[in-house]
DNA sequence: ATTAAAACTTGCCGCGCGTAAAATTTTATA
DNA sequence: TATAAAATTTTACGCGCGGCAAGTTTTAAT
């Protein structure tokens, strides 16, 4: 490894003999170049480590391989596991990706999208805030960048959203859990920050009246991000003032739902679906650690996977120039039977 | 709000009337233009709404506001947590910070090191993969860039290295079990990939022989990042093969714990402190989850807080100059006591 | 050996901005 | 009002690379 610094293409070039710009067409592509001239580059490249500067060369061309990601809250496992994903099938298709988190402030996803811009991505996948979201902002950045909306829709913007038929998601739930025992309570945040919770109430009424129950929401106080926590306290509370009608209770999410499995635990209330248990519980998104809760808890899982696969895929296809008008592509879940319903 | 579109600083400058350096100028310190200027500046930036492009502000800055934050996996929380706080802290100190993970991988962390040289970071905060990583490749970087180390150290490499003090948390622990109860089994995995977790396995030793107990120690086979469930199926062999010699187990940290209750759950064990409980479980780390386990998880907390503010503070220190030789601040845990143990 | 195609080189401009030094304006001082 | 000093702005060049046009060399094919 020799130890003269190479500071640029021009150098590093100049030390094998051959002029830059054949450097770059093998960086571009190094099957572009003679067989000989890429061996004598390759060979340098072992012995000087040289790296070409990647946002300089992404300064003065037309199409990056660059492509963003943001998502509302990184903490959050449920998207830092999507992230994973998609990062992950990015860098597969030779892309470049860069994750950002909102951190739930609606102000630094606007930021973010503003520094995004300088990155002149390919394209940008975007999970925005929900509710809380700049809609002017982000309909400004979709109409500059390629973006593809997924987890939670914002009507008609980016070129396409992917995400999860939340409605079929609690049917699908409720069904289950009338068909095993007495009908679901629904478990929900008052001011919830995804618009997805709402889809999710509406299937739960939906579900119920299709099968003659009525239903009973019990709505939590409490913003932000602490979803357990709030599980935990205001489904104490709830538990107490026994607004729960039946002995089952749906979660409008899995986090939610493992906060109000330690109230019941804190309660000694025996969760499951056993003779000796008085609560069932069940949850929607099969949480990461959801198959570790105790009990295990019942839940409808997001198709992460093909979600994932999906959103890639429909931004390197419209990239590639299939452009096709806005359209919405929906996941089904699948149950998850577990012990806690 | 105009509707022609600005390019770039020049442009920008143009439309104002005065030249693109004192616009430049004013992007780099409002105060350091003139007050008419200024206001003259501001004014159209209000019409216009431009932003300048800050990969192509780096390229020729001395000294950039980047940094670079590397954790090893980001779909672990405890993770997530940090890399959320550093970030946090980042940007309240001015700084544009950028957010990535290795997912496991040696590879991708050796690129990622890679790629963050093309941002020109004033520095970077890296939590390396630990036993898996690439030691020439992180050695190189850091003479190169100025970095600080944090979670897992690696021997004299970086500014600084900043964490926990592991033994100490055992030892702490172990005390307390023991003064509580049964002394403790310890449950590790055979390979662990984070060298914390032989720190964990000494302060354990030492704190056992200290008390007049003897060691016993249990490991789990398995690779990777899915603790839990490592945690639950090699917990649950150990149940059954009674490897445990007490009724007290201590894991190495909170995931495995995690997974172990659930492997506890399943065998009907009740677990915590309580006359009816047949066997104790304690972790370490205070993983976010941890309180809302059933029963809610025993441990030692770290110190995020003090870590992720002594990580940056180094960092920033060092970067303005404030030069020290290579030390490592090491943060106490605290006992949490839970209903677990 | 001739010829055409492929690969390479040279030269130059562009990307969007930073920055040192020079030129200008402003302010303070006499 | 003149003048030096200070503050501000402009000029000119650089960062590391992409990309195009025109010319030269190499390779492959006739």
């Amino acid at each position: 490894m020799s130890e003269s610094k190479i500071r640029n293409m021009e150098e590093f070039a100049a030390v094998i003999g051959i002029s830059r710009p054949t450097v770059s067409k093998f960086f571009h592509d190094p099957e572009s170049v003679r067989q000989s001239t890429r061996q004598r580059i390759e060979a340098a490249l072992e012995e000087h480590d040289y790296r070409p500067n990647i946002f300089a060369m992404n300064q003065n061309r037309k199409l990056t391989k660059n492509v963003g990601i943001v998502v509302p809250y990184l903490a959050d496992p449920f998207f830092a596991e999507i992230a994973r994903n998609i990062e992950q099938r990015c860098i597969d298709a030779g892309y470049r990706p860069t994750l950002y988190s909102a951190h739930g402030d609606p102000a630094l996803e606007a930021d973010i999208l503003d520094s995004l811009r300088s990155l002149k991505p390919a394209g940008v996948l975007l999970a925005p805030l929900g509710r809380a979201s700049d809609r002017a902002v982000i309909e400004k950045f979709c109409e500059d960048v390629p973006t593809v909306l997924f987890d939670s829709n914002i009507q008609d913007l980016g070129l396409a959203f992917v995400g999860s038929d939340n409605p079929q998601f609690s049917m699908l739930i409720v069904d289950y859990l009338c068909r095993t025992g007495e009908p679901p309570c629904f478990f929900e945040m008052r001011n919830p920050s995804n618009p997805n919770a709402n889809k999710r109430r509406q299937g739960y009424i939906k579900a119920m009246e299709r099968l003659g129950h009525e239903p009973v929401i019990v709505k939590a106080e409490g913003e932000g991000w602490a979803f357990e926590e709030i599980g935990r306290v205001e489904g104490g509370k709830a538990l107490e003032r026994e607004q729960f009608r039946t002995n089952t209770v749906l979660c409008s999410n899995d986090r939610l739902a493992i906060g109000f499995l330690t109230a019941c635990y804190e309660r000694r209330l025996r969760v499951g679906r056993d003779a000796d248990c008085t609560i069932r519980v069940a949850g929607q998104d099969d949480h990461p650690f959801s198959r570790f809760t105790c009990p295990p808890l019942t839940t409808i899982a997001q198709d992460y996977d093909s979600v994932s696969r999906c959103v890639v895929e429909t931004l390197f296809r419209s990239i590639e120039g299939d452009d096709k008008s806005h359209e919405a592509t929906l996941f089904e879940g699948k149950l998850i039977m577990r012990a806690s319903a």
